[in-house]
DNA sequence: GCCCACCCGTAC
DNA sequence: GACGTACGGGTGGGCC
């Protein structure tokens, strides 16, 4: 066998028992009309049909544990002690398991005296050792200690792979280092004993500090603390759990790897069994050619399986002499640096559709270069107009497949959101459902859910034809009716065709552009962080006196308040004494613990959400992180950014500032940040015409020392420090909607006197008070508020009878106009900003923008060029009554250059 | 094991 | 209840 076909079709080694296990208590315990239990076996059949289809010519075998004890009984007689007998209905369900997979051509091995992750073991050393790939299929993380260069762990229930990067990534240990691992943390369902007190989190730590469990039970009376102290204690059992824990790779056997290719399925007795149980659907697969099913379904609807040449030629020509064409593409995932194309779907009239799978499984298919070479011309052609339902996603996949999609008409999913960003969520069932009244077969009907979710390349034929050729015709639909009510909304349509639709293609580019990120310093940085907690966890313990989760609200709670008696200076929205940021801000003035509790969080937040998760989204394929900036996913118009946010990577404190230095520029390349200068203050003087504000801005004062020497009433040249913070806090509480009570939590002061503030605020910017007033009326009037282009947001609440959720609609009154008009002027400048630098083939990109800023990763000799067209394009981007002013930062990392 | 509510914290 | 807009991690309870 040549190297290419091992890794093709790789040796499959299914781990039986532990699918069996989980089948039993995962599924409802099903039973045939004779009382024979099938929940499991329909279980594990499922599971093993699923790998049949993925590796048709994959050896294979299946191996389950053999009745009575295993020498590691022997070794400890304590072992799986407390492990029930085995339910009597599971125990009923292993022979027709047996047979069921004997028919369907498959080896089965069960050796007495081992277990079957022995036998396992056994079959993937031989492989390996030949240079062959292996895959063991299984729910047991012990397993992962085999994994090598030729051996990966799969868990076919949740479709997660494991090779040794991804062995490391999942424990945080190499796979070398599993089985003392495992020894230290011990299994409770083996009944193997480990280190007390010892989980995951500490058994990582102490291997990544010593580098094996020889070395940590040489250094054990190093280990401090109450743990330090289990240790000790649990020395000599840590030899047995290690050898329980270690997977025999010698068990003798009579067969090899060259005696598990896959026979030929008995048929016949497939058809005896499955009638037997009654398993209908597979029944029916047995008995029937599938394709006679298939067609006969099609037939009936309206929505066209393409095949052949010649339908797709047909269809070309339909699409040439058609004004609107709908498309859609369906692919293997979300993740569209990643994704495979797996079919094409095509409407150019309501109720009609066709679909072109591409990328099926074990299907009749044309080829992908055949289609694509067909489609090029109609998807590239300036005449053909195309609509698409978020079809951003569609060009990021198809501009891989080397299809330019750059000249679409329209999208559904931006169509919703300009006419109504709150009335439903802009996916294409809801606004089916919302808009044509029209139930759309969900992804989720075809592909499944939770562990049975298959990718789209594996839903049966007759399925996806429907699904994808619904998705086509009812993106076709949608787009009718939209059209026709933004007819009668001229504004929003231009919003829509002169803001939203240009930027798919700007956020497109930028999303595939992506954003260096060099992995080693956050590693690093990880570390640090890593090192700082354990010694934090060290002190938070003797403190409390006690071990507890310092992650834990809940275990919080109960140590302060009842142990320790703190007093409760707040609640949660639940009732709950609150262990929130200001709270134990007051609480360090007094204690100690609250003091370790605040600077564990900020440094166990750096280190899940930042240092270690960004290293496992760099694509494997560009080496960037490649963000997905959603453009429906605010209620206000601003973008947000998912997988992963980009939005929020930390800037305040030094610790959240060294993960910035994280985003670099490719050698001979600059990161070059552009930032309005309070843009949403400048809007809120533009929108009020407050001549205070107005004059503060055109003189180019610090906003909030202005702020404060009119508040205050002192000279612009005297404002103290904490009177411009305070200041500070009313200019912020104003953009969102301000209260008494928000204003005085936040600046920490008395309700009385922070209304006190608000009222002269108030009186000395009388323009911006009106302003409000006005704003809140014409919304009640109205049942909306707008921003200075016209961007709609409905506020149904706004005149509520109950007063919480008024006045909450009512702050959204105030602060969505001005957040939303601030958003507007940065999509109008990053339009600006790509055509500029197109226009002028600049050796610079777009990367990054972050509500009020843009991040362009430039060549070192253009810098000047692109800090000119930053300038110039933000600050014209919109004629204010004030100057939009912008700052720009450049430098070799995103904190350099902020 | 999966799902989800809750709490919390990061950004602008 | 608690000043706006987001995304996402960890915990822990409910469920199978």
């Amino acid at each position: 066998m040549s190297e290419e076909n091992s890794t093709e079709n790789p040796l499959i080694l299914i781990d039986g028992s532990s699918y069996l296990y989980r089948a039993y208590h995962a599924l409802p315990p099903l039973m045939s009309s004779k009382n024979q239990p099938t929940g499991a076996i329909r279980g594990v059949i499922s599971m093993i049909n699923k790998i049949l289809l993925d590796h048709p010519r994959s050896p294979l075998a299946v191996i389950f544990d053999a009745k009575g004890k295993t020498f590691r009984h022997e070794m400890y007689k304590d072992y799986k002690a407390n492990r029930p007998p085995m339910p009597e209905d599971l125990v009923a369900q292993i022979e027709p398991i047996n047979q069921i997979i004997e028919a369907l051509g498959i080896k089965l091995l069960s050796i007495k005296g081992v277990e079957a992750d022995d036998v396992i073991g056994t079959l993937a050393k031989e492989a390996s050792e030949a240079g062959l790939d292996t895959v063991i299929s299984t729910g047991d993380k012990d397993m992962t200690q085999l994994v090598n260069k030729y051996i990966k762990v799969v868990n076919t229930m949740s479709n997660e792979l494991l090779d040794e990067k991804g062995v490391e990534n999942k424990f945080g240990v190499k796979p070398e280092l599993i089985i003392d691992y495992l020894a230290l943390v011990g299994d409770t369902s083996d009944n193997v004993p480990g280190v007390e007190k010892v989980g995951p989190k500490t058994a990582v730590k102490w291997l990544v500090e010593y580098g094996s469990l020889d070395e940590i039970i040489k250094n054990a009376e190093k280990i401090s603390g109450k743990v330090g102290e289990n240790l000790r204690n649990g020395l000599s059992q840590l030899h047995i759990s290690k050898e329980l824990v270690t997977i025999k790779k010698d068990v003798s056997l009579e067969v090899g790897v060259k005696d598990l290719m896959v026979g030929k399925r008995n048929k016949k007795l497939l058809e005896e069994l499955y009638t037997e149980l009654e398993f209908k659907a597979w029944l029916e697969k047995e008995e029937t050619p599938q394709k006679e099913v298939k067609e006969e379904v099609t037939k009936k609807s309206k929505y066209e399986l393409i095949t052949k040449i010649k339908q797709l030629e047909n269809w070309v020509t339909k699409i040439k002499k058609s004004s609107l064409l709908a498309l859609d593409t369906e692919t293997t995932g979300l993740d569209y640096m990643d994704a495979k194309l797996v079919g094409i779907s095509l409407s150019v009239k309501s109720g009609e559709a066709a679909y072109i799978p591409l990328g099926h499984q074990e299907e009749e298919q044309l080829s992908v270069d055949t289609v694509l070479e067909k489609l090029k011309p109609v998807l590239e052609s300036e005449k053909i107009k195309i609509v698409g339902q978020n079809i951003k996603f569609d060009r990021n996949i198809l501009t891989r497949y080397g299809i330019n999609l750059d000249s679409f008409e329209n999208d559904t999913m931006l169509m919703s959101y300009v006419l109504n960003s709150t009335a439903t969520r802009h996916n294409l069932d809801a606004l089916a459902q919302h808009y044509l009244k029209y139930k759309t077969t969900t992804f989720e009907e075809v592909a499944g859910k939770g562990v049975k979710q298959v990718t789209f390349d594996l839903v049966p034929m007759d399925q996806a034809v429907h699904y994808a050729s619904e998705d086509a015709d009812i993106t076709f639909q949608l787009h009718e009716e939209f059209k026709s009510r933004l007819a009668k909304e001229p504004v929003l349509n231009t919003l829509l065709e002169e803001v939203e639709i240009p930027l798919i293609t700007v956020l497109s580019d930028m999303e595939r552009a992506g954003t260096l990120v060099n992995e080693r310093v956050l590693k690093a940085q990880s570390k640090n962080f890593s090192e700082r907690i354990t010694k934090l966890e060290t002190e938070a313990y003797e403190l409390a006196d006690q071990e507890f989760n310092l992650g834990s609200p809940k275990q919080l709670q109960e140590i302060f308040f009842e142990k320790l008696k703190y007093p409760i200076l707040q609640k949660t929205p639940g009732g709950q004494p609150s262990t929130a940021e200001n709270v134990l801000q007051q609480l360090s003035e007094d204690y100690e613990l609250p003091k370790i509790i605040l600077e564990h969080r900020t440094l166990s937040k750096l280190k899940s959400t930042y240092t270690d998760k960004l290293p496992l989204q760099i694509s494997p394929s560009t080496g960037r992180i490649h963000t997905s900036f959603n453009q429906t996913g605010t209620s206000t118009g601003r973008l947000s950014s998912s997988d992963p946010n980009l939005q929020n990577i930390p800037i305040k404190t030094e610790d959240g500032r060294r993960i910035r230095q994280a985003f670099e520029a490719p050698n001979g390349y600059q990161l070059i940040s552009a930032d309005y200068s309070q843009i949403e203050l400048r809007v809120i003087a533009h929108l009020s015409k407050d001549e205070g504000l107005l004059k503060a801005f055109k003189e180019g004062q610090d906003i909030h020392s202005s702020t404060a020497s009119e508040v205050f009433e002192v000279d612009l040249q005297e404002v103290e420090p904490d009177q411009r913070r305070s200041a500070k806090a009313i200019n912020f509480g104003l953009i969102y909607g301000i209260s008494a009570f928000g204003l005085s939590k936040q600046l920490g002061i008395n309700r009385n006197l922070a209304a006190e503030y608000m009222d002269i605020y108030f009186s000395r910017y009388p323009g911006v008070r009106k302003y409000m007033n006005k704003t809140k009326t014409e919304a009640k009037k109205i049942g909306y508020v707008e921003t200075l282009y016209g961007r709609r947001l409905y506020l149904p609440e706004i005149s509520t009878g109950n007063a919480i959720r008024r006045q909450a609609a009512e702050r959204v009154a105030i602060n969505a106009p001005v957040q939303g008009t601030a958003a507007d002027i940065m999509k109008k400048a990053m339009l600006s900003v790509n055509d500029s630098l197109k226009k002028q083939k600049i050796d610079a990109k777009l990367i990054l923008q972050v509500h009020d800023e843009l991040v362009v990763e430039s060549h070192e000799k253009d810098t000047e060029k692109v800090t000119k067209i930053l300038t110039d394009s933000m600050s014209k981007a919109a004629k204010l009554s004030v100057p939009l002013e912008v700052e720009i930062g450049i430098g070799k990392n995103w904190d350099q250059a902020h």
